[in-house]
RNA sequence: GGAGGCAUAGCUCAGUUGGUUAGAGUACUUGCUUGACAUGCAAGGGGUCACUAGUUCGAGUCUAGUUGUCUCCACCA
């Protein structure tokens, strides 16, 4: 059964009707066959924080791309799709509209009721989110849809954190962590952002005790000075080694602290003396502790000071560094203040500078994960595409430090472990514990929760059905591909890559691919703060979700950025447009039955032009099998559309009017079933890229198979391969083209048409070629003789073989004469080029024999072309 | 400080292992109510492939360096 296209194109009036068909048959559901390959995505889960952006848009463009395409070529396909909790971002989001909308905290609700109003926020967003990946036509199989706190998720995280407790991976430990003061909570490294801003270096004196000197040190946080217990020189700075030993004064504290030596101190940098403050410096903290040095907090967690602080109790870290900065100066110990820029630590989620300090958190031991890791990606087990990411993964497996995977959060997963009061035990458990098992008081839970990495980092099993032994995890683990932005290679892929080694014994996926950033025209960051962002929606609104797709995936090479604008856009909905019209013309010449059409003509019946186009189109699918096997979906997509719009439409189309038009004739039929062929073959190679305007048309033409989504890709075809034949279309191009160009430098009206005299050795190619050079060339007559000598006309020439074209009733004569000249020293220019070549002993002896044979045959068509010149230059005359 | 990307037409970018006269989109010029498409058709103009040196018969492509630009990682008190 066929449908009506309609007139015009408006994707806004069938892509929702196309994309519930396609759920309502269950074509995203993995094919039960189990003689078929699998093949497995799953999605990176985008956070419940919000919408998708572009990046987002980018992201399921290219694995909808990549599952669509082997779900043709005849894999089982399953796209897994789900959402993550994003712990920090979502519950900073819900804090901010209590605060916004309520002028509540989160410790005004309470743990239990915060937590309803996050799950209320996700179920929202949740919706939201999936409600845009339907929108732009991803094919996913919702029924297999997961969330990173759902039941089945939850259960994996407990699961692999008592197993990586009981083999000692996993540790609690008194640590220096990253703090941050806004969303009071621990971060891992890889969540802080180091931003460069304005600071200034304090000299400070610190005035030796027994002794009229003073040590100087420098400082650009003054205020954590009533931490420190000691300062540091190098053993071997010849400077200050003398005063290892001596006990120095704080000023304002009047504390007490020594001199300790220690290879940590840069020689010639600043004073040479460091104050050595192990509560809030990561570096101090290890100076610390290789000289047993106490630690003294001096801030709370808000980053106000404590008691330590004296007088400047309970100021802000800021104001308190102001204030004691003055007081130092009046006092006499400020010897100068330098301006100097330095790289601050944000929190990558709320921004604000984060304060290193000791805390107790939870650890992952990382080198022992670390090691099958990077061995994974060194031997080729798991690649990167492109391959030069592989080196920032190697990067930071080969220097990771344990991962600090406690958050004082409550949105997350909470950490499986139970405390007894009673008698001070604590217990890991897969499932809760109420009773103490040692002495049978109650216990308590953990408060803390995890680092939302943490449960992402199983996502390629836990979504499988893991710790269960599931069939979905026997079939689709490991997955295939994972697509996903270079930005959280560090954050996410190397996670995945070490829990799926250590936990399921093999690796989470074959390849990585990756791309770039989407950036808006003027190659910004898209960002809030910029006000920048585009967003997904209105575009597909205005333009289609194919003219998006098509905009995201074209020229975009793997791993590189790219530029989102207007011009993008337009250019992607045109070739959406020009599709629909060149379907829209085949359509309207249809008027004989499906079956028919389907089948493509005898051998005996194809004309030149019909092999042609057949042949090319062969090659066509070979190649964008090839470049999709390869993750160049922008260079396959670039050949499709360059084969439809230039090809196929402004030759082919062009080309088979004549035929067409001689109705309920057996020449028009034939040109009708290559049309049919060649557009539907060009529909299926375009789907995975246009999935709606595609079965849109489809329905409309003639077709086998119930959708175009579930139809065969097509591929290299020995049957229809004329590759031989097409030189003779393309003489008949070349002459059209140089025809055209003729009359276009000439000024020649299109109503004005010319007789047309050949001289050529292809007879019969220009002969059975008569109706289309009429047609396209505005031909009135065309003569094929053996010379031409008419002294009232003049002759052209062109490269395609040895031709002369003259239009005995429109040339003008002092311009063809200019024009030939031009064109034969161009010639010439080649000849002498390629003869130089060709006598290079080198060239001749080393270069492969085609390339040289290719090089001989252009030199002969080139001798050809001066003959042909000369001949008709002499004519004249 | 370490690593990497990018530099090709006015603009935005392709150019896969070195091998035709370096391509596309867009913009520009000229002509066109061509039996689907003006979101179109046809014909054009426009590039010392950042610079320098090297490898090679041959370099936009490989190597080294220089300049500009962007990013990631580390982080010095």
């Amino acid at each position: 059964m066929r449908e009506e296209l309609a007139k015009n194109y408006n994707p806004a009036e069938f892509e929702d009707r196309i994309y519930a068909k396609w759920v309502e048959k269950g074509y995203f559901k993995p094919d039960g066959d189990k003689k078929k390959k699998p093949f497995s995505i799953v999605i990176p889960p985008p956070n419940v924080t919000g919408q998708l952006h572009m990046g987002h848009a980018l992201d399921e463009t290219l694995q909808d791309i990549l599952v669509r395409t082997k779900r043709m070529q005849g894999y089982s396909t399953l796209w897994v799709p789900g959402t993550d909790h994003a712990g920090i971002a979502t519950q900073i989001k819900v804090e901010e509209r209590l605060r916004v909308d309520e002028g509540l905290s989160r410790y005004d609700l309470g743990r239990d009721k915060f937590l309803e109003r996050v799950w209320a926020w996700k179920d929202s967003y949740e919706e939201r989110i999936t409600g845009q990946l339907k929108k732009l036509g991803a094919s996913c199989d919702w029924s297999r849809q997961r969330f990173t706190m759902d039941e089945g998720c939850s259960r994996a995280v407990r699961e692999v954190f008592v197993n990586l407790y009981d083999k000692g991976l996993i540790y609690r430990g008194h640590r220096i962590i990253n703090w941050c003061p806004r969303c009071l909570t621990a971060l891992s490294d890889a969540e802080v952002e180091y931003k460069d801003m304005p600071g200034n270096f304090w000299h400070i004196k610190y005035p030796i005790k027994g002794e009229e000197g003073y040590v100087e040190v420098a400082t650009t946080r003054p205020e954590t000075m009533f931490g420190d217990t000691a300062v540091a020189v190098n053993p071997e700075d010849e400077a200050t080694k003398h005063l290892v030993g001596k006990t120095l004064i704080l000023p304002i504290v009047n504390r007490e602290i020594p001199v300790i030596a220690d290879d940590y101190v840069e020689i010639g940098f600043g004073t040479g003396c460091v104050k050595i403050t192990p509560a809030h410096d990561p570096n101090d903290f290890l100076v610390g502790q290789r000289h047993g040095l106490e630690q003294i907090k001096v801030m709370n967690d808000d980053a106000t000071m404590n008691a330590y602080a004296g007088k400047y109790e309970g100021m802000d870290r800021y104001a308190c560094r102001k204030a004691l900065v003055a007081d130092l100066e009046a006092e006499g110990f400020l010897v100068k203040t330098e301006p100097h820029d330095h790289n601050v630590g944000t929190c990558y989620r709320c921004g604000t500078t984060v304060e290193p300090l000791t805390s107790d958190q939870w650890f992952v031991k990382m080198k022992p994960l670390a090691a099958p890791a990077i061995e994974a990606v060194e031997c080729g087990n798991i690649n990167f595409v492109p391959e030069r990411f592989s080196k920032n993964y190697f990067n930071w497996m080969n220097n990771i430090l344990d991962w600090c995977i406690s958050r004082q959060l409550w949105w997350g997963h909470r950490i499986p472990a139970f405390y007894c009061d009673a008698c001070g035990a604590m217990e890991v458990s897969k499932t809760d514990l109420t009773v103490c098992p040692k002495c049978g008081a109650p216990m308590r839970q953990e408060e803390d929760v995890l680092d939302t990495w943490f449960s992402s980092a199983l996502w390629p099993f836990s979504t499988l059905g893991w710790p269960d032994k599931t069939d979905d995890l026997a079939r689709y683990y490991p997955t295939d591909t994972l697509v996903t932005g270079y930005d959280i290679i560090t954050f996410w892929v190397s996670r995945m890559i070490f829990s799926g080694l250590e936990h399921m014994g093999e690796k989470p996926f074959s390849t990585v691919f990756i791309h770039g950033l989407v950036r808006d025209a003027q190659g910004r960051k898209m960002s809030k703060s910029l006000g920048n962002g585009i967003d997904p929606l209105k575009i597909i609104e205005q333009y289609g979700a194919d003219a998006l797709r098509f905009a995201l995936a074209t020229g975009n090479a793997p791993g590189n950025d790219m530029r989102f604008s207007d011009e993008k856009i337009e250019a992607a909905r045109n070739f959406a447009n020009k599709l629909w019209n060149a379907s829209r013309f085949v359509l309207m010449n249809l008027t004989e039955d499906d079956e028919t059409l389907l089948t493509l003509p005898e051998e005996s019946a194809l004309t030149a032009e019909d092999k042609w186009i057949l042949s090319a189109f062969n090659k066509l699918a070979r190649s964008v099998n090839d470049n999709v096997e390869n993750y160049e979906v922008g260079v396959a997509l670039g050949e499709i559309y360059s084969f439809t719009w230039d090809t196929f439409c402004d030759w082919y189309i062009e080309m088979a009017k004549s035929r067409i038009f001689a109705k309920d004739t057996p020449e028009a039929l034939t040109a009708k079933r290559v049309l049919v062929h060649v557009l539907t073959g060009i529909l299926k190679l375009l789907h995975p890229y246009m999935p709606f305007i595609t079965e849109e048309i489809y329905q409309a033409l003639p077709h086998a198979d119930e959708s175009i989504m579930i139809s065969a890709y097509p591929t290299f075809d020995k049957e229809i391969d004329f590759s031989a034949d097409e030189e003779e279309i393309k003489r008949i191009i070349a002459c059209i083209t140089a025809i055209r160009a003729r009359r276009a430098e000439m000024n020649i009206a299109p109503s004005k048409k010319a007789k047309l005299y050949v001289v050529t050795k292809y007879k019969s190619t220009f002969e059975n070629a008569a109706p289309m050079l009429e047609k396209l060339a505005s031909v009135s007559e065309l003569h094929i003789v053996d010379s031409y000598d008419s002294s009232d006309a003049v002759a052209i020439a062109t490269d395609s073989g040895n031709l002369y074209i003259p239009l005995a009733d429109v040339i003008d004569f002092e311009k063809e004469r200019a024009r030939l000249t031009a064109e034969y020293e161009k010639n010439e220019g080649e000849i002498s080029r390629l003869e130089k070549k060709l006598s290079n002993e080198g060239f001749v002896a080393k270069a492969p024999a085609a390339v040289v044979e290719g090089e001989k045959a252009k030199l002969a068509k080139y001798l050809e072309t001066r003959a042909a010149i000369t001949e008709a230059l002499a004519k004249l005359k």
